[in-house]
DNA sequence: AATTAGCACTCGGCAACAAGGAGTGCTAAC
DNA sequence: GTTAGCACTCCTTGTTGCCGAGTGCTAATT
């Protein structure tokens, strides 16, 4: 089932076109493109084939042809075209990094944001796993008799914090004795292994040096369990209005709804593997995203994956464009994230 | 320029009937109304008064009547009948703060979740100024050579953190000392008042001790400089979509748009003082929000004003109800939080 | 003098219909 | 194998006519 060079050309011109217009094309319009040489009745009998074999699909008997997801799919895989990034988009991003910066989180918000403002469609950016990061310190201040904040902070400069209420029979220098054998004992460990390193090893320890040792110890490792989900960043969430094929509210409203969700997406986004990935349409299980593709790709600092950046747009979306901007923006991300580990 | 109960009766049966139908009324469908005891043309004589006087419009020529802008204006300052919360309302607003809670971010977060839910609007919640809290403690810690966390705790438990990097000039034993006298000296003081207090008192104290003080204390002074907004928690965002009123896809996009956009919103609703307040279409001086009424109530803890609950909804909205809602959630918040501050 | 019945008129919405255009599939000629 | 030609399909657009809901005005009624 192979196709035809000029298969090949027909689909990837069909394709290319109805990026561009978003209207069905026919086998006229297609006949007085330049890369074209044949007439319109041999382009014809060509997109009946290659409707047969699935690649196009028309809205009615006498339309235009619209790629189909198979079709899509085979653009996306075969025929893509590299395109090179023009100078302004690779200084746009590269301002991302000009400014010093401590918190990625403010580098990650203001990608999300250029990369939406650059494709016109909705960006999201899943941030770094904290939970794989090393607890630095614990500190534990006292609001007042019977409250405390315990804080976390992690070798990467994250911080995260727990209020909890202190249980009655624990005076302050328990806290004290409890808070330095924390940080004897757990700093290094990642966040997720915390709490298991607590109960292993941290246990034995307190019951030696503090009276309600076991009562202060299921009080820390509750203020733990709440798991750290990593965060997710959007940028231009209504960018989607504006393509034509969101012209039906119904659509705008239950693929909005979807992405305020947040929960889908972060499943959607997470599992990936290093690399570019492309879903289109209903490979992504999920009925609001039918007529949306999403392309992801991770950054990461050294070996180590961090996170995910992505672009939501229709099916019918700058496949090249995206890929390369997404490429072009996880490489500079990684390597900005790649050295400040490295300082840590 | 005196409205007679009859057109009073009129005009509150007319914006009531286009609150629920969300169609034009017209005077035969009024005559049928219980509460309307003449015939349809005294009707029609009576709305063409309140036309001229501006309190309701047509939309066409011979179409029903619909509210003005003014006739919401005077609907709501004087026709509006307190509706009384039914017990399943109740409850389930009460239901935000059946769990034991430390953070309010949590309670805020649910409560504009339920808001939305209960209204089928979209919720705002401006979060309690954190500015005005008073430092608990101040905490260096530094990740490597470079850099360091400067985290901040408030009286109320809310953790505000900065990463920054340590001049050259300074060792481990500066930034000890610098702790120390900064806890010392500021402990107690709004976060408001730190840079101030930092420049007029620790300055001093710094050059007495450290060596490269002035450094020092600019790169404190600096981490403190980001003014600290207050967080906006939003609920029920793409509830406009289901309103008839907005299926035209240009008024819903500049509507989102607006709402992403967050300041706007945060402008609207910082500045009201205490008690409920409504703003009805283009008194709200925002060409996104000309079919919208913004309906605003305030929390407090003490005397002390925290923050805004409000409701976007259009102008077309269940007053009654909502307000009825706001006062009730508003007044249950403010207690809860007086409780949690007076431990403090 | 206030209210109401009656009636002509207006306008939006809907369905039916026609014309035009873009497209297809098929057949026959090149 | 390619292309020209043609009949046919279906969407789109515009026109027309009609119905229903509503208004404003006038004249009759209370």
């Amino acid at each position: 089932m192979l196709l035809t060079d000029r298969q090949l050309l027909i689909l990837q011109v069909i394709v290319d076109d109805f990026i561009r217009s978003a209207q069905p094309v026919g086998s006229r319009s297609l006949s007085k493109k330049e890369e074209i040489s044949f007439s319109s009745a041999t382009i014809r009998n060509e997109m009946s084939d290659l409707e047969d074999l699935g690649f196009i699909e028309k809205t009615h008997t006498s339309s235009g042809r619209v790629p189909s997801e198979k079709g899509y799919r085979y653009y996306v895989d075969h025929l893509l075209s590299p395109q090179v990034l023009n100078q302004q988009d690779v200084s746009i991003i590269q301002s991302i990094f000009a400014e010093k910066i401590f918190e990625f989180e403010k580098i990650i918000q203001r990608s999300a944001k250029i990369l939406s403002e650059l494709t016109n469609y909705t960006s999201i950016v899943l941030g770094p796993a904290v939970s794989i990061n090393k607890l630095k310190r614990i500190q534990i201040i006292p609001l007042n008799k019977e409250t405390a904040v315990a804080i976390f902070v992690t070798d990467t400069g994250h911080v995260e914090n727990r209020t909890f209420s202190i249980p009655a029979s624990v005076d302050a220098g328990d806290l004290e004795k409890t808070v330095n054998i924390l940080n004897d004992r757990l700093a290094g460990v990642p966040l997720d292994d915390l709490n298991d390193k607590i109960y292993k090893e941290v246990a034995m320890l307190l019951r030696q040096h503090i009276h309600n040792y076991d009562l202060m110890l299921h009080t820390i490792a509750d203020s733990l369990k709440m798991p750290i989900h990593e965060k997710l960043f959007f940028g231009g969430k209504t960018n989607m209005l504006s393509q034509p094929e969101f012209h039906d509210i119904s659509k705008i409203r239950s693929l909005l709804m979807m992405i305020d969700q947040e929960e889908w997406i972060y499943n959607l986004i997470r599992k990936n593997s290093a690399g570019i990935h492309v879903k289109i349409g209903r490979e992504n299980n999920n009925s609001a995203m039918e007529n949306c593709s999403l392309i992801t790709a991770t950054y990461s600092a050294g070996q180590e994956k961090l996170g995910t950046i992505a672009i939501l747009g229709p099916t019918r979306m700058e496949y090249s464009r995206v890929i390369s901007l997404l490429k072009f923006l996880s490489k500079d991300l990684s390597e900005v994230l790649t050295k400040l580990y490295q300082n840590i």
